[in-house]
Formats: structure tokens, C-alpha cells, sequence
DNA sequence: TATCATAAAATTGGATACAATCTACAATAT
DNA sequence: ATATTGTAGATTGTATCCAATTTTATGATA
């Protein structure tokens, strides 16, 4: 486990740095689940004292991404199965009714920037930014949904399984198809088809989750 | 601003019992939107240090009920009309989800104790006991969905706006109607009837939610 | 009196040190 | 050999102190 805080901007506090540095791991999963995490030891990785270490772990804590028990430390909380199913199921509800309100007042320049960020997920070889493309590329249809609440449940959804996601991209065909999934709901918010555009983006995050499921499920039994 | 920890169970830590007491705090209106929270304040209320304040605001803050800035203190995060609208419009899009799993799963033990619920929160008097008896029912139903994940964010949105919540209830015939209303998801559930379960549920959070926000526009009018 | 510079107070973020408690392992008794 | 107990180490939670910066008070000057 090594980090590399250098990339984030420095007028944060310490604090913020350790976060976003433990969570970036933890999506990559340079940090694996169950794994634990003791506080002076991050402490002495990021020279500082325990005091930001603690914060940052809080706020992860509440984010559902660690766990802590009081003189046992902090553990990378694991996902089963089931729970990754509900949560891709969550975000089919929430993500399709977003798209359907974004639809509505979708218009040229919106649809531009989703183009760019589309073109941009599906040229990248980087499997270390697959995950926020793929996200600029939603967000910015999303954007005009001009619901901000949704989003951010949106958002911390997408957290919370995010290095799952990074392991489907990464699966056979799973970057080649998203691509053309994308496009396709593109294309239905072009036509400003709210319902086609809500239905590919419930089977773009359905289909994602079976296809995950079953890398997962087949991956266990082997075990 | 007063607070009463003694009514938090004693295993917590500091920080626990101040999150917890401050959350409480800020549903009742005991601390009100836009209201300064020093550290050093809180910590001479609480007999600790700023330490565990300052872990208690780190968490508020991830829930988005404070907002920190350096040197300038902690406020108490205000929602406008149209942030409430939208998360009532967020729990009817869930909750009715979330209901329609349930039905299926229905048993009668279940429906004993969501009846019960039911008839709790409809005597209670104490309207600091609303938001609470409010959950209890609602969850009682819930229960049987067995999306944890999703109740988890049903929560948080409840949170996000427990002080409004039981400000609705307050106003004229909003316990009488929520009662009323809880009846009849209650009926929809022993007939089974999924699909109308989560009408009437939809309807019940944007009933609430429409009296809410007319008695919120009127409030700032006056103003 | 009004305005601007300067110092004092206030306030949060972090470091160090201490307290509380759990875990592991060894010593001891049965 | 096994169970029990005690002790040392490990680990988190908190108190106290210091640093950095903003805000506010103060006073000098035009």
C-alpha cells in the first residue's frame, strides 16, 4: 500500500488530502476490502500527526467506504454480491428518472459537452480514469435535470461501488460496449426521446451490473 | 441553545454523544438554520475538548447538515423551498420503490407491527415524538423490501429533513391527515395490492410535501 | 468625522502527550 | 496438557498546547 497525495490541490487541509487519497485508493483498489488501517501508520505515510488521519477515516466511515471499532482499528469495508446488485438496481431507478427530467430541457450546447466527454471515455487507454470519464460523460446529460439532491445521491452511489465499476470496464468487452451503450443514449436525447433515453440508461446500469455479477460470482466459486 | 446528552446510551464515545445531541438539536430547531456553532462553545457545553466537537461537525458536515469554514466557524446548513421540494420529490420516487418490493414480501407479523406503529404514532401527543413514531411505521412496511441500501439513503433524506417534516406535522391537520393516510397504505398492503401501495405512498409524501412548502412560502412572504 | 493602518482577539487546524482498553503471549497453577 | 491469569504491547479516544489566519477593535491622520 503506497499513496501519492502530490496530485491533489494544496490549499486543502491535511485532512482533505488524506481523504481523497484513501478513497482514490480504495477505488482503485490499491487499498483491498477488509483490509485494515491503522492510524499512526497513516499518520507517519502522510506526515502528519493521527488528528487529520482521524477525520479523514470519519468522513470515509460515513460514506460507508470504512468501518471503525474502537481499539480494533479501521477496516476497508467489503461488498457482497447482493449488496452490489441493489445498489446498480438504485441507481437504474434514480439514474433513469434523471435522464428523463434532464431530456426535458436538454439543448444543443449540453448535448456538445456530453458528445466531447463520450468521445473522450471511449478513446482513453488510461483504466485509472475510466471512472471519472464515465461519469463526466452521465454528468453531463444529467446536468440539465437541474436536480442537485438526485445527483448527489447519484454521486455517492457511484462511490460507493466505484471499484467495481473500474473492475467491469476493464472485463472483456465491458469498455467496447459501454461505449456503444453511451452513444445510444446520446442519441435518444438528441431525438429528446425522454422514455427511450430513461430505458437505455436502466438497461446501460442493468446490464453493467450482470455482467459484473457474474465476473464476481464466477471469481467466489473459484476461490 | 440547551442540550440534554443523558438520553444517549453511555457506551458512545464523546463524539458520538455530540454528533448525536447536536443532530437532535438541529431536527427539533433547538439550533436553527444559519446558526453559528463555535467549537470552544460546544466543548465547554459538552465538558470535553474540542476534539470530539470537532469529529461531531466533521460528520455533520458529510451529512450536509453544517457547513465549515476555516476561521469562520460552523453553520447550521439551510434548505431553500426548492431543495425541500426536491428531496420530497426524491423519497416519493424511492419510497414508492421501495414499498413495491415490500408488498411482495408481506407477511402478517409484519403487518401486526406496522399496525401497531401506526396506532402509536396516531395517539402520541409529544410532537417531539412525530419524527420518530413517523419512521417507525413507514420502516415497519419497509422492512420486508430487503434493500438495506436503499432504506440507508430513505434515512439519510429523512434526516436531511427532519425538522421540516415535524413542522409539518404540526400544522393544522397534518397529523390528522398523515394518519389518515397511513391507514390506507396500511389497507393496501393486507390486500396485497403493490401497485397501490405505492400510489398511495407517493401521494402521501407529496401531499405533506405540497402543504409543507405552501405553509414555507407563506412563512417567507411575510417576512 | 471618515478612512486607513495596525494591533488585539477570536477561531479553526494540527501536533504532542496521555488515558483507556483490547489483544497476545507467556508464566503459573491444577 | 490445559486452563487461567497477569503483564506488556498495540491501538484508539481525548486533553492540552501551538500555529495560522481571519475578524474586530483601536488609534492616528487628513
Amino acid at each position: 500500500m503506497k499513496f501519492n497525495a502530490t496530485n491533489v490541490r494544496a490549499s486543502a487541509s491535511a485532512a482533505d488530502l488524506i481523504f481523497e487519497a484513501l478513497r482514490e485508493a480504495i477505488f482503485t483498489g490499491e487499498i483491498e476490502a477488509g483490509e485494515h488501517l491503522r492510524q499512526d501508520a497513516l499518520a507517519e505515510m502522510f506526515n502528519t500527526s493521527r488528528i487529520p488521519v482521524r477525520e479523514a477515516l470519519s468522513r470515509l466511515e460515513q460514506q460507508g467506504l470504512v468501518k471503525t471499532e474502537r481499539y480494533r482499528g479501521t477496516t476497508v469495508t467489503s461488498l457482497s454480491v447482493d449488496e452490489v446488485r441493489e445498489i446498480f438496481e438504485f441507481r437504474a431507478l434514480l439514474e433513469g428518472e434523471v435522464i428523463r427530467y434532464a431530456v426535458e430541457n436538454m439543448d444543443d450546447a449540453t448535448l456538445d459537452v456530453a458528445r466531447r466527454a463520450c468521445d473522450a471515455f471511449a478513446t482513453e487507454t488510461d483504466s485509472a480514469k475510466y471512472g471519472d470519464l464515465n461519469r463526466d460523460f452521465h454528468y453531463a446529460l444529467y446536468a440539465k435535470a437541474e436536480r442537485p439532491y438526485h445527483l448527489k445521491i447519484v454521486n455517492q452511489a457511484l462511490d460507493r461501488i466505484e471499484s467495481y465499476l473500474r473492475a467491469q470496464l476493464v472485463l472483456t468487452n465491458g469498455m467496447e460496449r459501454a461505449r456503444r451503450e453511451h452513444l445510444g443514449i446520446l442519441e435518444a436525447c438528441v431525438e429528446r426521446d425522454a422514455a427511450k433515453a430513461a430505458q437505455l440508461t436502466r438497461d446501460h446500469i442493468l446490464g453493467a451490473s450482470a455482467s459484473l455479477i457474474q465476473f464476481l460470482e464466477k471469481r467466489d466459486s473459484a476461490k
